[in-house]
DNA sequence: TTCATATAGTTGATACAGTCTACTAGATGG
DNA sequence: CCATCTAGTAGACTGTATCAACTATATGAA
């Protein structure tokens, strides 16, 4: 018999780490939202990003994504570079101060990290890793083929 | 080494998740958002459930409680009844309408809950539920004790 | 070449989620 | 009676997510 609490957990999880995660945040005075770190990191994290990528890789709306690119613009952590291959994109990539910005970042990732994993053994993160890919890779399969029903 | 991939699995968790139960809550044809419906879940779980009980529950501003539960009467799922010990607050019940969408709610939950699990062992989602659990009650706890801070 | 079609990115509109502040009405204890 | 606390409400705002319409460019076929 599955577990509903399954759902009560996933939703509480979420929710403490994403404050867990702006607390960090706040005490390190950057002032930007979730998304647009999650963005910023995999502009940092993949030459040759562009806007296209950065939707795919993180399954998102290619209009916040662009919303995004401009705040990060705006706040002179990113850049675009023309796409000699593809006119109508840009290759995105990181200012010395976007580095910056981003490896204070990984810093507080890391903290919010070392707090909720307290008191959890290494082998029980493992399989909770394996466990959550998993769940959501069945998610995914199922919105994907049910996406086009009557 | 805390492994900062865990950030990403729960995002990506979170969202495969709430996709998953609003695509079959869509094809229920319930109109609800997935926060008024656990609202309702947390009203046909409890009785004597008021909003002060149910905003300490979901750990949510009082004031998304109000608006969801406005909602909620007008779709005639719920109605307050007077709080004798207490003329400020009113106890939140479930109408049989409310009780029947409870249901088929909860049919759709399980249903989401089983694609998720496919491939997954008992043992993997109970040490999955106690690993989310320890973890959101260890960032809570950071939370807390942080909050009155410079 | 030219045209149909597809794709990258932008913009506007909209819905949902979450929080803060200020307020009203009632409770509670001196 | 009064100060103070609590339950709930309303307004304003930020952030998250998505859809539809649009521009500009790419691409493949006639």
């Amino acid at each position: 018999m599955p577990d509903k609490s399954l759902s009560e957990a996933v939703h509480r999880l979420m929710h403490a780490y994403t404050h867990l995660l702006r607390e960090g945040i706040r005490k390190q005075q950057i002032e930007l939202p979730v998304t647009h770190i999650r963005v910023l990191k995999g502009i940092c994290r993949n030459r040759k990003a562009t806007a296209q990528s950065i939707a795919k890789r993180m399954q998102r709306d290619k209009a916040q994504i662009t919303r995004a690119l401009n705040d990060l613009i705006e706040a002179s952590l990113i850049v675009k570079a023309d796409n000699p291959l593809d006119r109508r994109s840009q290759f995105l990539k990181p200012t010395p101060k976007g580095r910056k910005v981003m490896a204070r970042i990984d810093a507080v990732e890391e903290w919010a990290v070392e707090q909720m994993t307290a008191k959890l053994g290494s082998d029980e993160l493992t399989l909770f890793l394996r466990v959550s890919q998993t769940m959501a890779d069945n998610a995914e399969q199922i919105a994907n083929t049910e996406e086009g029903e009557s």
